[in-house]
Parts: C-alpha cells; structure tokens; sequence
DNA sequence: ACATAACGAAACGCACCGTTCCCTTTGGAG
DNA sequence: CTCCAAAGGGAACGGTGCGTTTCGTTATGT
C-alpha cells in the first residue's frame, strides 16, 4: 500500500516573488486528477497530493484549505460545458444528454461528481458548491423543455422545472448506483414518455 | 475537539463464554448511534465507537469489518419497515410516502442513509448493500404503481419499474441536495400527472 | 476437564491531518 | 537601490484514526 516510488514529477519549482505561481496552482491540480486516476478516491490526500507536485502543504492548504475544495476545483478543470443539441423532439435531446453525462461519468475525471456529491454529505462548502451547480443545470435542463413545451410537444401543466428534475434525478440516482451501463434512448423514453403528447 | 469526558457507558461487560455476547453487539451499534446524534459522521469513528462502548477495537473489527458495514448495521436497526399505504389514488399513496420518507431523513438515524450513499461511492461492500436495498424497496414502490395499473389509473404502456424509479430517483435526490422541506404532495404531482389518464 | 472462542485492554507501526517553523526567491513599494 | 512582503519548498510538529497483534480473563460446549 505504500508507492513511495516516482511520485514527484518535474524537477524544480520556486517561488516567483510575491505573487502567485500559476505553475503551482497548476501542478496541484495536476498532481490531484492523476492521484485520482491511479489510485481512487482514497489516494486522493492532501498529503499525497502535496508531495506528487513537489509542493509544500502549506502552499496548498493556502489555495484549497479543504480536500473538498481541491476536488470542486479538479472537477470544475476537467467538465467541458456541455450544450445541449436540440434534436427536435425531447426525447431524442434527452436521450443524447443522457449519453453524454453517462459516458463522462464513467472516465476518471467524471467520477470525481459522484466524490462530489457524497463529500457534500458531511462539507458544508461542498454542499454548496453543489447546490450552484445543480441549480445551474438544472435551469439549462429546464430551458431545453422549455423549447419542447413551446413546440406544443407536451400535455398541458408541465411546469419546465419540475419534468427538468426528474429527468436530472434518474442519471444522478444511476450515477450514485453504478449503474452508467444504461440505455440513454430507452431511459428517455421511460422518464418522459407520460409527458409527451398522443403517447398515451 | 478532544472530549475525553464520559465517553463510556455501563460499568462492566465481560466475555460469556465461547459465544457472542449480545449485550456487546447491543452497546456497539447504541454508542454508533450515539456518536452520530451527537458529533455527526466524522464522530463516528471505529475508535470512538469502541471507546464509548467500552468494548476492545478486536471486537468491534470482529463483527464489523468496516466503518461501512457498522454505518448499514446502525441504519437497519433504526429504521422502521415502511410499508406503502393505498390511499385509492396512486398520487396520495405516492405523496404519503414522500412525506413519511423526508420526515424519516431528516432525523438523526435517518441522515445514515445519505452517508450510506455517500460511502458506497469509495466502499465496494457498502455499495452492494445500497444495491440490495434498493432494489428491495424499487419493488416494493413498483407493486404499488401495479395497484394504480390495474385500477386503469395509468396510461397505457407504463413500465411499473420505470415509474417506481422515478418516484424513488426524485426522493433521492432531494436528500442528497439536503432539500427534504419539500411538499410531498406538491412533489407527487410534479412526478406522476403526466402519467395518470384524464390529466393530460 | 479441557480446548475453544469471545471479550476488554493496551500497545504496535503506519498514514494522514492541519499547523508551524525555517530558509529561499523575487516582485513591487518607498 | 533597498528592503519588506508575499509566495514557495521542505521538514518537522503533536494529534488522531486505522487495522493488527498480544495478553490475560471468562465461561461455554463437548
């Protein structure tokens, strides 16, 4: 269990003065999403993170006082902004979010969400970094059946938001539960068939 | 933080014997509930456990094995067996689920099943006693979807698993994004009228 | 009567935590 | 130009939890 081995990269790094060395900040971040990588949530310390990137533990909890922090901060470096592409009918847009979150759910840099999401469990600072972030998605989520609801694609007193969290509901509980191997198309269907107009 | 002071209970408790002594598994998963209600997760630690349950590590590693497997032990022993009540409408079956399961969580033994899931994501062991449970309690919710099924209260071509699952997913997350000051009524119906006839 | 197993207690080495020193580097203010 | 302030690496600190081991005690079941 103990790899004491090559787990320092680069030879040198100073200070630049008295200012932030962007190279720090960025072999940290570095250091994190490869201790990630290689050995799991578990080998993901502060101390080990400190010393893959030859950097002093003060420096780091200077920038990310939190193992929480560190994480929000390699999971926001690492998620592209996804748009959605309107497919024409809802079903077949949400089908490709699906598609796409799950397959960026299972690469080593996505699973760091579900880190995310247990670690708001018991961080308060994460919690809320989390919370923004749901809130974010889940508006671009609701917009996107916002365009549905306007094409008169759905029955009447769908309120945007709330069709909006179920479909975001069902990839999180998957995602909590391992379960990434599903079928996005067939999952769309499930979700939001009730929803759509002469699907009953 | 050190809070050496009565941490332990119960004067005395000694082997009885070549068998296991329930008064010790009884004083464990009591001090692990404690503990919780107490100092939250991060109190809860096998070493303070066994502290206060004056009971030596060697045992508590014995029965336990793993702080996941003490987290699902202290859940199971607290948490009632819910069982679904038909109120005649799927809706008000659903809405009082929904607020009998916000009410639960929102307790101390009930905020175990967060970090439950929170664990499962770093603890394989306590992942498939999440996987258990879930499916577990998504067929129990699916058997009653099956009850609104067979009333003719569901559109056609419902799948009771994929419903059950939305209901469930939906719940889930509000617990992880500590939203359980949720309407469960209000809830119901943001889930289900796209599903049900007559409300299109 | 005796092997067997559970129990409490204490100690072990190890790892990580979060903080604190110390010294070096270098920009920017005076 | 000088020197202070801030950033950086490195090393060590005490503290705490981990998981294991060792020991002596207790009492069952055969």
């Amino acid at each position: 269990m103990s790899d004491r081995t090559a787990e320092c990269a680069e030879p040198q790094r100073r200070s630049i003065g008295a200012k932030r060395n962007p190279a720090t900040a960025e072999a940290i971040l570095t250091a994190a999403q490869e201790l990630l990588r290689e050995k799991g949530v578990k080998g993901l310390t502060m101390e080990a993170v400190a010393r893959r990137a030859r950097a002093g533990k003060a420096t780091l909890y200077k920038w990310w006082p939190t193992r929480g922090a560190l994480l929000v901060a390699v999971y926001e470096r690492s998620k592209g902004d996804y748009a959605h592409e309107d497919k024409g009918a809802l079903i077949d847009t949400i089908a490709a979010f699906y598609h796409h979150v799950f397959d960026f759910w299972k690469t080593p840099e996505g699973q760091v969400f579900a880190l995310i999401i247990a670690e708001a469990q018991s961080d308060a600072d994460v919690a809320e970094a989390l919370e923004r972030y749901r809130e974010e998605r889940l508006a671009t989520l609701a917009e996107v059946v916002g365009w549905s609801l306007a094409r008169g694609e759905l029955i009447e007193g769908v309120q945007a938001e709330a069709l909006a969290e179920a479909i975001m509901a069902v990839a999180w509980m998957r995602l909590m539960t391992g379960r990434l191997d599903s079928d996005a198309e067939r999952l769309a269907h499930e979700v939001l068939d009730g929803w759509i107009v002469g699907k009953r």
